[in-house]
DNA sequence: TGCACATATGAACACCTCTTCAGATGTTGT
DNA sequence: ACAACATCTGAAGAGGTGTTCATATGTGCA
């Protein structure tokens, strides 16, 4: 028996996904996974940051239907907003959501 | 009907993902938001290659649940199958598929 | 050919999700 | 304080989804 790499001990732990840790990353997926909510994200992530009201024309979705999808957006982390008066400004949370959705826009592309 | 910005949702809209594109990038996460077949595909990132059998021993679900969950993947061309006898190997379609694992579990990791 | 095995399929039902409607909350300007 | 505005919230119904059960297909071996 070989002896022990600690980093490559670590590094394996790593890649192993718990069932807990799977739920987790199908509850993200989940939620990416509606037409609305995706045009949303898509929106932001080429506006950078927009109020409610133009997100639902960008969207062609009535404002409470944006409200009700940002709300699931914004508890799971994918979005954060910033008020300004009497709106508030909506944005990806973070990197990996933009790679997110920019590498699943590649797989399409190349995929057909 | 709330006040937009009229020029910034222009300007979004005609470099927005069309509603059909969008449409098809939620599809495509959809079908990794849900518990069962998340946690094939990540069975699946991790083993390589896997048997149906060997995969309801791994996820702890039915074959037949299974095989229903392994259908919706490999009509969506996200994973792929190959036949040995009577058993039916599956693995990750392409790179992309991987790198989208991958990066998911990025983001949980880090945002927690 | 006949039997056991591995996987696939179709129908049915319980469960969840998205949208809509009506109304509430919080903010700005007069 | 009031009215107009932007956004949020809760409830309810239509539609979609995943699992299960029973059965079918296809493969290897005797």
């Amino acid at each position: 028996m070989p002896e022990a790499d600690a980093a490559r001990v670590a590094a394996t732990r790593d890649r192993l996904v718990t069932p807990e840790e799977a739920t987790r990353l199908a509850e993200l997926f989940r939620l990416l996974g509606d037409p609305t909510r995706a045009r949303l994200l898509y929106a932001l992530l080429e506006a950078g940051e927009l109020c409610v009201c133009d997100l639902a024309d960008a969207v062609e979705v009535t404002d409470t239907a944006v409200s009700h999808a940002l709300r699931l957006l914004r508890t799971a982390g994918i979005v954060a907003s910033r008020r300004a008066g009497r709106t508030i400004y909506y944005r990806l949370a973070d990197a990996h959501v933009r790679m997110l959705l920019d590498l699943s826009r590649e797989h399409l592309k190349e995929t057909g």
